[in-house]
RNA sequence: AGCGAGGUAGGGUAGCAAGGAGUGCCCGCCGGGCUCAUAACCCGGAGAUCGGUGGUUCAAAUCCACCCCUCGCUACCA
């Protein structure tokens, strides 16, 4: 029984959360889920990234302070959460106090170790758009998103020596093969950085909506180097005070930092070089996951393809969505949304494979007036340790495949030992199999449909397990018909 | 351009590091079985020059070379 820390990113709150933030937010709940089932001292933390320029302009336009702004923001972020019941144990938004405390102390504690040092940053900016380019990201000199003129603005700012830890980077990740994973995404990453690090500009002196700059006040702290402290604030680090009233401080280092694959740069080399600078133990591992297209086409606001989760939720049920979200790819992987294919997954394997075992099942039970016991012969279909090794690893599309497997074998008992023409002890032995599987696939499932688990333990008549439960033992459940988990969407 | 990932029946995937008959899974299609269940469940079948060319080998989806195509990343007012 270890400690288990995960962490979704904070999100910037500049628009309410599509399937992507929802994606990232299931995958870390189903682990935090999944932990705590094998008894695991779990914290999972999520949150709200809510500095930066944009925001204070939205807020300015509304006429509205920056901070009342986030407010309302932070608030659509916890109902979509509530919506798909996310089980989070802390919520850390960037713009509350203890945050800019940790943030403060932390930028300290680099400066002090004498990897600050004040320059100028050079970039090219695009009046029209209002954002910075690099020289490698214009396109023949012009920018990149809109093709007009950029102009080159220079100004004061910080820098960090990221430079600096080049080769304690390097050895991190050999030292430490899972934390660049999944695997495929490590090289990628070392090849970069083995070409060589810049130091990062980390204050602004235009942004005026964020943290102040501890040892220069005209500076204030640029919104990365603030959001990725978030993971270190979210837990009560330092003063061991939190926005959640709890001092979590003993989960650290992290064991994963679930990302997408945009921000891997961020906390694959610049987090764990910050956590360097300032004396502190770098998470164990940062997963990379992939991106969704909808109907084979990038998501974009322009397309108007962008889904919406609670929508989702609404139409198919929370669980069914989640359920998708997580066997339609792999957490590594690009994938497709559909709603044809949610659709397809909705009937072929919760109603018509999990749904209607259980409806089966229950129905033979319940017209069953003897004891349901016997002996098991189901159980070596059950590879529950193989379940569990693939949700260790992240890889829960698989898990769920083994999970069906499971459950598929267990339709097939049906047909085999055709219980409608038993009676007595023999019947009753099949039922026990049926009814012990059904009830181990509720364990198993829950983590990734909280909901649906409840009814099933419902329909059988038992406690909720864990994960020491996921084997034939006796049943003492009592069984009642219930309504059908997943109707077929026509 | 550099770096990375990928191209396997109609669609989607696994297999590739440690080569051994095209082996597996899901959807779809065709045929059969069953009647407990949500027209559901179970069984069988058809369908693939494993992107292309060349090489190594007794043997290549798997190793090597070259080529074609698709996609991602390329960092700093998110």
């Amino acid at each position: 029984m270890g400690k288990f820390y995960v962490t979704t990113p904070i999100y910037y709150v500049n628009d309410k959360p599509h399937i992507g933030h929802a994606f990232t937010t299931v995958a870390a709940d189903i682990l935090a889920r999944w932990h705590r089932l094998s008894g695991d001292d779990v914290f999972f933390l999520t949150g709200t990234d809510e500095h930066g320029e944009k925001n204070q302009k939205a807020a300015d336009a509304k006429g509205k302070t920056p901070q009342e702004f986030v407010d309302e923001l932070a608030v659509v972020y916890k109902d979509v959460w509530k919506k798909i019941n996310i089980s989070y144990d802390a919520f850390q938004r960037t713009s509350s106090a203890t945050h800019e405390a940790a943030v403060a102390e932390f930028v300290s504690r680099m400066e002090k170790n004498g990897d600050i040092y004040k320059g100028d940053y050079e970039g090219w900016y695009c009046t029209p758009d209002e954002t910075f380019f690099t020289e490698l990201q214009l396109v023949n000199g012009k920018c990149p998103s809109c093709g007009r003129e950029v102009k080159k603005i220079r100004e004061e700012s910080y820098f960090f020596k990221l430079s600096k830890y080049q080769e304690k980077l390097l050895q991190y990740y050999d030292k430490n093969p899972e934390f660049l994973s999944p695997s495929f995404r490590a090289d990628e990453i070392k090849n970069r950085v083995k070409d060589g690090l810049k130091d990062l500009s980390i204050t602004r002196t235009a942004v005026k909506w964020a943290i102040p700059f501890p040892s220069n006040k005209e500076h204030t702290i640029y919104v990365w180097v603030d959001a990725l402290i978030s993971y270190l604030s979210g837990i009560g680090w330092p003063s061991g005070k939190s926005d959640s009233n709890n001092d979590a401080r003993a989960y650290w280092p992290a064991s994963v930092h679930l990302v997408g694959k945009e921000i891997n740069w961020f906390h694959t080399v610049i987090w764990p070089a910050m956590l360097f600078s300032a004396g502190i133990e770098p998470p164990k591992k940062v997963f990379a996951h992939g991106w969704w297209t909808v109907d084979g086409k990038k998501m974009s606001k322009s397309v108007g393809n962008v889904v919406d989760p609670v929508e989702m939720a609404d139409k198919y049920g929370a669980d069914a969505f989640r359920y998708f979200l997580m066997r339609e790819k792999p957490l590594g992987e690009d994938g497709d949304f559909s709603e044809k294919a949610l659709i397809a997954r909705i009937n072929g394997e919760l109603a018509s494979d999990l749904g209607n075992f259980i409806s089966r099942v229950v129905t033979l039970a319940s017209r069953f007036d003897g004891k349901i016991e016997g002996t098991p012969e189901l159980n070596v279909h059950l590879n529950a340790e193989r379940i569990n090794a693939l949700i260790d690893n992240q890889e829960l599309s698989v898990a769920l495949e083994e999970i069906w497997l499971f459950l598929k074998s267990a339709n097939k008992y049906v047909n085999d030992k055709s219980p409608w023409d038993l009676s007595g002890k023999e019947l009753g032995n099949v039922l026990y199999n049926l009814i012990e599987a059904a009830r181990i696939i509720s364990i198993l499932i829950s983590p990734f449909m909280p909901e649906t688990a409840v009814k099933i333990n419902s329909q059988l008549g038992v406690h909720a397990g864990t994960l020491k439960d996921c084997r034939f033992t006796d049943f003492n459940g009592k069984i009642t018909k219930g309504e059908h988990l997943f109707n077929r969407v026509q």
